[in-house]
DNA sequence: AAATAATGGTTCAAATAATGAACCGACATC
DNA sequence: GATGTCGGTTCATTATTTGAACCATTATTT
């Protein structure tokens, strides 16, 4: 590995748990040595991608990322990218549609669209889905990282019906049938008489970025219903996925 | 400078502006031998950091700063409590607001909110503002490290106007009266026909974090609007810090 | 349409930077 | 006061980085 692949590496043994590493605790999790991890903890701290503690010394992420990380998100329009297409699959669904982004540990809603009914699903901007009892969590999960599928899997998982899934072989074998079929769905696992379905959205690296989702009341929804949504959903993901991506979009290569 | 310094020097050669850049040219504004250049980029690459396009092969910052980025924040809420804020103040004055963090030994743009109208004062985000010549440099500098200080004015303070202070004492003095009046004022230090007021956000510690700021065209500025200004932005600081910090904000023991 | 000058990408001996065992002083247990 | 830990430093040895010269393509220019 070379020296710049080291010096990320470190980047990358700081969690939102371990936001805090002494330079003996680097050196020993990275498995450098410690005079090694101080140089690339020194070169890095001049670019401002870490910083110091002054009273503790320890390390922690710094601000130079987050600044690097908006110029890219400047030229990475999601939400406008997104809304367009979120619009038009509430028309021709007329049924909630609402977009999510991944934070942390779980998705973040960061646009919805509500058909003009009076009997509908209502989702909120800014409400948090968990990830293993909605259909946006497995279809996010069904194109994780192995880490984040098992840090979202790893913490306790609340039950909200009788339906929520807290199986991890059930939630996993709902990720390959999404992973199949390009489109999750969860009935009723959040809340009684809504059934959903969702696709993810996938960045450059073929990871998924965020998800987009239809939900609705299943009383007046059938299983025709729910695979054409699916498709709906698949495409639409597809086109924000493109539009984000150009054709750049490389296939992650995934044991099924 | 160490290899890791200039893979990082290569992830700053990308602003909002010049987004997408291709080997030569990075080779070119980097200064590094083309075989150089190209062996970081397969690096950060193979990270995550940079992104490259299947077809135009040109290079674009990557999703893994984005991630690295966005664990940061989670200890570290500093964009998501602010915004909400600058957005007020955006509303309240009709005029361009911008939030700052500091970094290194400038100041970075971190979000900015633009009025709804031709003539305003354009701030993209990433941008880097200089200490000594601008409202949030003073601001910042007169809540900051004392070794913060010397080191911001330790170098060549650069003249970008008639208007721009250069000498010690003189930017000295604009700090103590940010620090009596709670905000600072800049009347074109930067450029001209632009007149801005910031003041500084604190962190637990007592000392600056970042900074938000109000700038307008000077043409339309009144006395009065600086004064309003000024305490609209004070304001603003004092509840993104209390936001930040809840109520355990240690007042900062300092020389007036 | 031929000539020219870019582009992205590669090679390998020479130059340079990274490495790590041993070390230091400071603090905390034991 | 002995022992272990911490953050941080040193310097001879070692391994990586470097860059001029080299392709193959793809725009430009004549």
């Amino acid at each position: 590995m070379g020296t710049v692949g080291k010096a990320i590496s470190l980047l990358e043994l700081f969690t939102v748990d371990q936001s805090e590493l002494g330079l003996s605790d680097l050196a020993r999790r990275s498995g450098f040595d410690k005079a090694t991890t101080r140089r690339l903890l020194v070169a890095l701290t001049a670019r401002g991608f870490i910083e110091q503690d002054a009273t503790t010394r320890h390390y922690r992420l710094g601000a130079g990322l987050s600044r690097l990380a908006r110029i890219r998100e400047a030229r990475f329009p999601f939400l406008q990218t997104a809304v367009p297409l979120v619009r038009d699959l509430a028309t021709t669904t007329a049924e909630t549609v609402h977009l999510s982004e991944f934070g942390i540990d779980r998705l973040v809603t960061i646009h919805v669209e509500h058909p003009a009914r009076a009997n509908r699903v209502n989702v909120d901007i800014g409400q948090l889905l968990p990830m293993h009892s909605t259909a946006s969590g497995i279809a996010y999960l069904a194109f994780a990282r192995d880490e984040t599928v098992k840090a979202c899997l790893a913490g306790p998982l609340d039950v909200f019906t009788a339906h929520t899934l807290t199986e991890p072989d059930a939630i996993s074998r709902s990720m390959s049938e999404a992973r199949e079929r390009g489109y999750s769905i969860s009935d009723q696992g959040l809340e009684e008489g809504v059934i959903s379905v969702a696709a993810a959205i996938l960045a450059a690296d073929g990871f998924a970025l965020g998800t987009i989702a239809v939900a609705a009341p299943k009383s007046r929804t059938t299983a025709a219903d729910i695979a054409q949504r699916g498709l709906a959903v698949v495409a639409a993901a597809r086109e924000i996925s493109m539009r984000l991506n150009g054709d750049n979009l490389q296939t992650l290569r995934r044991q099924a």
